[in-house]
Parts: structure tokens; sequence; C-alpha cells
DNA sequence: CGTGTTGTTGAAAACAGTCAAATTCGGTGG
DNA sequence: CCACCGAATTTGACTGTTTTCAACAACACG
């Protein structure tokens, strides 16, 4: 029913939210661009498109041809396997690129949905890749934003084949926050757009472990714990959860 | 002391195994690459390096210049927390890039370690990017890689995320298997030549678990195993442990 | 104001981890 | 050539964590 009177709003916003205006260029692909580049990167990025919550983006089969950036909202990615196995494979956020995946095989290899609802900018990767051979500094970002999923995709492993139930909860939270923070929200203070099975299955645990676990950082003082919202009340107490119980 | 004996025999080698004359070049690089592509490669792709058995390609920290193709030999990636964890990321055969971490940092964020005697053809990062941006088709293989890359990490999250020892360790044996069968080596029979702990780091598994798992997989009749040489009896059940157990 | 979804909690079971000891293997030096 | 050493592997007994199954509570939505 909003997707009527958003067309309205996108159309106005158009012209506003172009990247060299957005607000999200310091997150975005936009990162370190020059004036002429960004300017190309404008018409590149000119249609944006709604997604409401619980719908998908995108599916695993479906062809892949454009990149997607979050301008407003939250996502989820998620593979499965053909025997029906499925897992989280990352929670994204304002400035956060979907889609990646895709690349490889003309087509995407996992689904993205939405959490709530959200509006993303449509990245043509057809001429994602010709403006970036025009553009070194474009090329560089893209390849670089490429190689900081890889990167961030390696510390989830860390954590899926090292930490135990609380470090993991633990390390999520913190990287909520820590991302949240960037972008200019509480760092102490949250509200999760994700159910705990959501959560279990990107931290590798089943729902009633991460409810258990809620529950006794609450008892230990560490959380405020009201359903969905989250207020931290011991950072430094997280923290030393991730760090230290390994090394003494 | 083979580094020096090596010296010669790599001079005598670097024309004969340009990219384009590589048996390696339908699994590497230059997968799908036209001749004048080619030709540009094989002059970038001009220094290789030895690296023996134990020694590391490149340190978590350490600068990021090239890329590097694995010639032949076989490689482990690590990443290490500060507390002192540590998580094998992935093991990489003839073939196969590593270094892409270092993309988004201008530093690595892993070290790459030869489980044997190795040798890579070093790719200089920043004329990758020069020759990408006047060759599409190497452009496009490039991100293909990366991408590749990123789906393969997300089928690792899988593993860690949903999958028990068994079905990790049957899931891990068939992916060696097919990569090496992909490289003319038999389908059925293999020597690891990475340790127990390196594998239970990769599959989130403490060593003896892995050992357990060997064992069982053994009096099953799925696997001979001895020591390090494995030979698959039974690669429909191997198979059938993947997909079967969750779906009943 | 119900109804279905999401979240919490308890008790028991399954699984993997820990600690410890024994064994095998590959390589080195006598 | 053989004996020995250290590293890697196997195996057993036990412990601890996480899962499973089940019941119930809280909440969001229509």
């Amino acid at each position: 029913m909003c997707a009527m009177n958003d067309t309205s709003r996108l159309k106005s916003e158009t012209f506003k939210v172009a990247c060299s205006s957005c607000n999200l260029r310091e997150l975005c692909l936009p990162v370190g661009l020059a004036r002429p580049d960004l300017d190309r990167l404008d018409a590149l990025v000119a249609t944006r498109r709604t997604v409401s919550r619980g719908d998908t983006l995108f599916r695993a089969g479906d062809e892949f041809q454009s990149l997607y950036a979050v301008r407003t909202g939250f996502f989820k990615t998620c593979v499965s396997s053909e025997d029906g196995r499925d897992q989280v494979t990352g929670f994204q956020m304002a400035g956060e690129l979907l889609g990646l995946d895709g690349i490889s095989n003309d087509r995407h290899s996992c689904d993205a949905v939405a959490l709530e609802d959200s509006q993303v900018c449509v990245i043509p990767y057809s001429q994602l890749e010709d403006l970036s051979r025009e553009f070194t500094d474009l090329q560089h970002q893209f390849h670089k934003i490429m190689s900081r999923e890889i990167v961030r995709d390696h510390g989830v492993m860390l954590l899926l084949g090292s930490m135990r139930a609380e470090e993991r909860l633990a390390a999520f939270l913190m990287n909520l926050t820590q991302r949240l923070q960037a972008r200019g929200f509480s760092a102490s203070s949250l509200i999760l757009r994700m159910t705990r099975e959501e959560i279990g299955s990107y931290l590798g645990l089943k729902l009633e472990t991460v409810s258990r676990t809620f529950s006794k950082f609450q008892d230990e003082g560490l959380l405020e714990v009201k359903q969905r919202h989250i207020r931290i009340l011991d950072q430094a107490g997280l923290q030393q959860l991730i760090n230290g119980s390994t090394g003494c």
C-alpha cells in the first residue's frame, strides 16, 4: 500500500539523493571518489527500488544484473543447500552493498530479504564495469569493497569456527552497534530487526540458545533485553567476553 | 638449500610457463581469455616465487602488492584474532588465487602458509588493475574470481553454521576430491597435505574430533584411512551424509 | 480481543571438547 | 643400519556446552 505513495516520493528524491549528495556517500560505493567520478556515478545509479518488509530483493537462482546499495532499511542474506539447510550469511544496513555473489555465475547464489521496509539504489553491473574501466578510483574502490566482503566473511568463519555461544553473541552485538554508530545511531541502545532464529542461523546456534544467552547477559548485568529492544549496559564486559576467555 | 637449485630451473621455466601455455590456464586467472588478452597477461605475470613447506608466502599485516596464483604445491590461509584464536579459512591448490584479502586495506589480513614445497606466479596488483581497464574480459574474469571467493566463503559459513562433525568432514573430503579431480588426480585416493589440527581449524572442530570421525568413517566402510593417505570407498555414502541427515 | 508468531524457560539427551595416555611415523644422528 | 626423538595421530574416559523437545508467556496484528 505504501508502494503507490512512494512512487511520487521516489521521483522527487531522484534528484535529491544522487550519490554526490547522498549522506551515505562516506559509507557506500562513492567513498573517496573525486568530483568527475561522482558525477558519472550519479548517472549510473539512476533508479531505486522499494522493498517491503518480508519481501525479497533477489533470490538464489535469479539472473544477476545489478548490485544494490541499501539506502534505508535492513536486509538479511541467506544461502541454502539442496537438502534444505540454510544459513544467514549477513545482515546489511544503509550504505552496504548487496549482490556481489551474483557476479561469479551471472546468477545470484543467495536470497536477500528485507527485514524492514527498505529502499535500495540499483547499480546496473555492466555499466559499473564500463565506468570502472574509465575511472581508476571507482575501479579501485569497487575492488576494495569486494575484498572487504571477503575479509568480513573470514571474520565470520573465525566466529563460527572458534567461538562459544556467549562469545558469538557478544561479537555479533558489538559488530552491530559499531556499524549503527558509524551511521549516527546510539552506541548503547538498539532495536534488533531480526528474529532470534535469524540471529541463531547467522551465529550457528539454535534460537533457544540465542534466547538463553540474551537472558544470561541480562542476569549478569551486561544488557537490558526487552524482546528486540537491547540496551548495552557494560560494553567493556562484552568486549572482554570476546577477547578474554581463551587467553588466560 | 633447494632455493639455489631452483633459481636456474625458474629461469628456464620463465618462457615455458607463460599463462598462454600454462596447463592451469583453464583453472586460473586466464579462463576464457582470448589471444591478445593472454599475451598481455603473459607479460604481467613475469615472476615466480618458490615457497618451501612451512614457509609463509605472506603474513597478516604485510603490505599488499601482489596476488599469487598457485602453480604447484598446496597452501593454507589463516586469520587470527588479537586474543590468539585462529582459524584456517581455506586450502589452495594449483590454479587458485591467493591474496585477494589484501586489496581491502593495502595490507594482508591473513597468513598464507605453504603446506608443501610450492611455486606461485606473482601478479602485481596495480598492473592487473591497469590491464583490466584495458581488457574487458580480463576485468570480468577477475571480478568473477573475487565473487567466486565470496560464494565459496558463504558455503563454508553454511558448513560451519549448520553441519555436524561428520557432515563437515564428509563435505570437506568431497570438496577436496572434486578439486583434485579437476586437476587430473584420482577421485578416490588422496594424500592430505594438512594435519588433523589444520583440518579441525578449518571445520571448526578439535583435532581429536577429526581423528575420531576419520576412524568412524573407516569403521563404517566409507574410507580407508592410513594417516594422511585416504582412499574413498563409498563416495555415495559420503554424499548422502552431507545431504541426507537433516531432511528425513 | 482473539490468534498466530515470536520469545522464554526447563529438563533430558546428544554432541563435541578436554585431558591423558599410548601409538605411529618420519627424520636425524650415532 | 638402527635406535631414538619429536611431532602427529589415535583412542579412552569424562566433562561441559549446545541441542532437542515441550510447555508456556508475551507480543503484534488484524
